[in-house]
RNA sequence: GGCCCGUUGGUGAAGCGGUCUAACACAUUGCCCUCUCAAGGCAACAUUCAUGGGUUCAAAUCCCAUACGGGCUACCA
């Protein structure tokens, strides 16, 4: 029997040979400095934080270099996929308008980009290494391995199968055959070279340098179901994909001398490698990883809902993925984040606690620099999902809703009250009738004066048309003759012989109009409202 | 048990042997400005870089130990 037969029985119904594939996924054309990268989730659920920050990355580098970023789909564990898993990441990263270059759901000629669809590929390489005696079959059942287990743990001895533990690794072919005749189950292990005494290096674009032990351990390539464990996918992958950087999570840092041997024993060109650290969360004393099924706040969806754009997202992402770039950014407002030139060597080395007052001052930061058509477009949309009360009511009048939106906006330093598109109504319903009359909320508590002391001004001194500086003059000369004080000092002498200071018969003003002590500018709220409404409004109060 | 990685304030984090009583940003607090709030301006907030040793004229920075946190050690990724 030619090693050839052998490993067509070890692995039988293989379409092609491993040279077939080598043809048909030649060499990209890269020009010097180009990056192929690639996002390679597998399909648990939804796009989260964590997810999004390591796509990021991918993405960011790839489009400063003029390269691409695939998106591969690494299903081959049946257990962790989850129902429609695949399609809600293509769909989570589309509704994010986040598009990789090619990969699953974008096309692409290095495809297929899911991993189950390419059982043929891996296996035609696996039956390589068996044809070079440089895999064999394991029928070690799983009781067994954990027996081995145990028995290591208890002599304090390296646990995994390596040297005289591989015993699988001495079956006579004879008695491989026999076993298979038998419907023993098995599963292709590669016949390790390596030596735990000798020492790998990493060079990580990160990390730096990290030295390990070389692998000894007889690692699986081909699970008992047909499909490769992650360690031979990524290289198969990386290689026939011709990625020139692999950027992933650091809990792959101790994998790495088995994915070197893998590239080794294969004839691989390596790639080069950057693992990054994980966004995490506090939770009392313990820092842990964020979690979809834990943390509500790490799904993307969380911030969509809330009308935070994606924008903010990747604005955080980016400072928290490069120490200088909000420094940059702060320097060059107008400039956007592809702009920037993201570097290996200045992401953090350790955990990042997710930060969400920082998250929110971005946004606050974004939502201030948005022209007012903007946020009026962001905010219809918005209110089209979540609020269509709302929606009706923004559209109705749409100068004068871009009129409110732009009060304080379009300025040197405008107002930085705005962190999401569902704060927005919270803040400016008071400038809407319809809200006001069927808000139930007090009055703030206020110093009031005579009802008609306020229906006079409204009646003889207010005019919409003032500018600014006018009105407040105007308000100030009908404020003293109505015995108000215009000079603090003064007041404080004698306050009982006023009615209070201007300030006062201001922030009466502004409860009048939205019944809290805070709100912009009041020139503003009285101009747009008009006289009639803010007649109605005295009437209302004093009621 | 073995093998890696990390540890700077409430948070992110700069720092790569002297210029560190430690940049910057967020948060917090106070003051100023002011019709309120927001914004803005000013100021406060680590005399100390997990702990203990060592090297050095000099250490947050180099070395070693310890502690704590994390990862890997699966026919999971």
């Amino acid at each position: 029997m030619t090693n050839k037969e052998y490993a067509d029985i070890l692995l039988p119904n293989v379409e092609h040979d491993w040279t077939y594939y080598e043809e048909k996924y030649p060499k990209r054309d890269l020009k010097e400095g180009q990056m192929v990268t690639r996002f390679a989730p597998s399909p648990t659920g939804f796009v989260h934080m964590g997810s999004l920050y390591a796509s990021f990355l991918d993405l960011q580098v790839a489009k400063q270099t003029n390269g691409i970023c695939m998106l591969r789909i690494e299903d081959t564990d049946g257990k962790r996929t989850v129902e429609n898993g695949v399609q809600g990441i293509i769909d989570d990263f589309k509704n994010l308008n986040i598009n990789f270059t090619e990969g699953m759901g974008f096309g692409g000629n290095y495809g297929p980009y899911l991993q189950s669809d390419r059982k043929d590929i891996y296996q035609a390489y696996a039956k390589k290494l068996i044809e070079e005696d440089k895999a064999y079959p394991c029928f070690a059942t799983e009781e067994y391995l954990n027996e081995i287990r145990e028995y290591q743990a208890q002599k304090k001895i390296r646990i995994g199968i390596y040297k005289k533990y591989a015993k699988d690794r001495d079956l006579s072919r004879d008695e491989v055959l026999e076993k298979i005749k038998n419907g023993e189950k098995y599963v292709i292990r590669l016949k390790s070279p390596g030596d735990f005494d000798n020492k790998v290096v990493l060079h990580d674009l990160i990390k730096g340098d990290i030295e390990m032990p070389e692998n000894d351990i007889d690692e699986v390539i081909i699970k008992s179901d047909g499909l490769p464990t992650y360690h031979f996918a990524h290289a198969i992958d990386d290689h026939l994909m011709h990625t020139t950087h692999v950027i992933r999570g650091d809990e792959w840092v101790s994998s790495y001398p088995k994915h070197e041997q893998f590239f080794k024993v294969l004839g691989f060109e390596m790639p080069k490698y950057a693992h990054i650290a994980p966004i995490s969360k506090r939770e009392g004393n313990i820092v842990r990883k964020l979690s979809k099924r834990k943390d509500e706040d790490a799904a993307i969806s969380y911030y969509v809902k809330k009308g935070i754009p994606t924008e903010v997202i990747r604005l955080y992402l980016a400072t928290i993925c490069n120490y200088d770039f909000e420094e940059w950014y702060t320097a060059n407002p107008t400039k956007s984040i592809d702009d920037f030139t993201f570097e290996f060597n200045k992401c953090p080395i350790g955990v990042t606690v997710f930060d969400i007052d920082k998250l929110m001052s971005i946004s606050k930061i974004y939502f201030s620099r948005l022209k007012n058509t903007t946020l009026f477009d962001m905010l219809d949309k918005y209110t089209k999902e979540y609020d269509v009360d709302f929606n009706n009511i923004i559209n109705k009048d749409k100068e004068y809703t871009l009129n409110i939106l732009n009060i304080e906006r379009d300025i040197e330093r405008p107002r930085k009250d705005i962190g999401a598109l569902e704060e927005v109504k919270s803040s400016i319903w008071y400038m809407y009738p319809e809200l006001f009359d069927k808000n139930t909320e007090e009055y703030a508590e206020v110093k009031a004066c005579d009802k008609q002391i306020v229906i006079d001004y409204l009646n003889n001194v207010y005019d919409a048309n003032d500018d600014q500086e006018t009105w407040f003059n105007k308000v100030k000369e009908f404020a003293v003759n109505n015995n108000y004080c215009a000079d603090k000092k003064v007041y404080k002498e004698d306050p009982d012989k006023y009615n209070g200071m201007v300030s006062d018969f201001c922030a009466l003003l502004r409860i009048i109009i939205c019944k809290k002590n805070q709100s912009p500018n009041i020139y503003y709220l009285i101009k747009y409202l008009g006289k009639d409404e803010l007649l109605k409004r005295v009437e209302l109060f004093y009621k």
